[in-house]
DNA sequence: CTCCGACAAATTGCATGCAATAAATAACAA
DNA sequence: TTGTTATTTATTGCATGCAATTTGTCGGAG
């Protein structure tokens, strides 16, 4: 449940290693359906077994790999049904967030949060996607902060970056940036006069949108990994 | 995510070690704030620390024992304020499971939730604590089920196992089995009749109401786990 | 030619030993 | 007496070796 909030300076090498094989599948190093062989993966990072193993368990936990009892591990090659099911999780979760953060925001938050927004419309405006889709980043992390629950958030966290190497091209679709900055609108409109039921249908259809902006990409380009 | 969370017949020791020591957590036997020793533990079931070590690891991932880098692990101890948070969570992911459960459960699921309902009512008549207790394990399961979503179902799974320790007593209340028969009702209703937005309203105050009769009890016999 | 079984190789799970670090204590000075 | 520091101790993190289990291959029988 948490994979790490605060944690203190991971300075253990199980901590260490499990970022960087997390970063490698993210990165498209490890191709999904890679066999993770401990021995391999102790002398490449120059460590023994124990602390691989230990990295390999916690990133089993995240879903990120698949590690059966004695059969080792390999990077979950996740099947699009999967994909489908992880996309449907995050937009309930993200609405859930959007729910609460209606109804919790404090007065500051609601401040940052707009003034956030409008900066972002004038990115939208000029077309940067780079600097979107980093604004992009930070808005959604406003909202589960804004739902001022820490399950929920670490949740969301959670699957954001489970999607992270799904979501990488997707605002690179025609005309995207201002239709996000639109769906923005309507979620941002509902946190800011509080209506709890509205936000949650917004950021519900604006997730879903997104999803399919992925499948059209995805048909394009279907997914190798190597995103 | 995980197409399977009973893992394949858990034939590791460390997979038996973690659910043996989760349930002395969820027992009692082990209070909140005990420290868990490695070499301790290790004797006690008669096994090395390296499967401790494991089972540890595996514990902090959903939360239950807290674990930081060279300071050993104890049993979280929750904290009244965590503890709110916790129930806001199960409520909000357990309405999301009856939002998408009134959408796509399949008609034979819609019948067994019905019939396993209906039972529950004869039960709750008769008062008979126990059997209706289990019975409600089935049936929230089953809404979990009914979402479709391994995701959202897995995180609503790890919650409640979570919040079990403090559910026990939660049908001591005089007239709680009735009640929460009643707004049972209100969420199937929802759920045969597809209507997505009154079910996960309804599932919202059924648990919101929950979490108060724990709240009453709670006072009556305070857990000393605040701090 | 196919299928079944035994053997061999590789890989994971576990135990143990050592090193590193944090908590606890004792010693010393102000 | 109190505050600071050095030492001691206990516990975790890591490395390595061995045992157990799985998988792939080879041989033989049908």
């Amino acid at each position: 449940m948490r994979p790490e909030m605060t944690d203190t300076k991971g300075i253990t090498r199980a901590e260490r290693l499990a970022g960087e094989i997390a970063d490698a599948i993210l990165a498209g190093d490890l191709a999904p359906g890679s066999r993770l062989d401990e021995a391999g993966l102790a002398a490449r990072y120059g460590v023994s077994r124990t602390p691989v193993r230990e990295a390999l368990r916690q990133l089993a936990a995240t879903g990120l790999i698949d590690a059966k009892p004695r059969r080792g591990a390999s990077v979950s090659h996740v099947t699009s049904r999967q994909l489908e099911t992880l996309f449907v999780a995050m937009g309930e979760i993200e609405a859930t967030c959007a729910r609460l953060a209606a109804i919790s925001m404090t007065p500051i938050e609601r401040r940052r949060l707009e003034a956030l927004h409008e900066r972002m419309g004038e990115t939208a405006a000029r077309n940067e996607e780079a600097v979107y889709a980093e604004a992009n980043v930070a808005f959604h992390t406003m909202i589960y902060a804004g739902a001022n629950n820490a399950v929920i958030s670490d949740i969301a966290t959670g699957l954001r970056r489970r999607l992270s190497p799904f979501r990488r091209a997707q605002f690179r679709a025609p005309g995207r940036l201002t239709l996000s900055h639109g769906e923005h609108d309507a979620v941002v409109k509902a946190v800011l006069r509080g209506d709890a039921a509205t936000a949650h249908a917004a950021m519900l259809r604006h997730v879903s949108l997104v999803e399919d902006a992925f499948e059209q990409l995805a048909q394009v380009a279907p997914h190798r990994a190597g995103g």
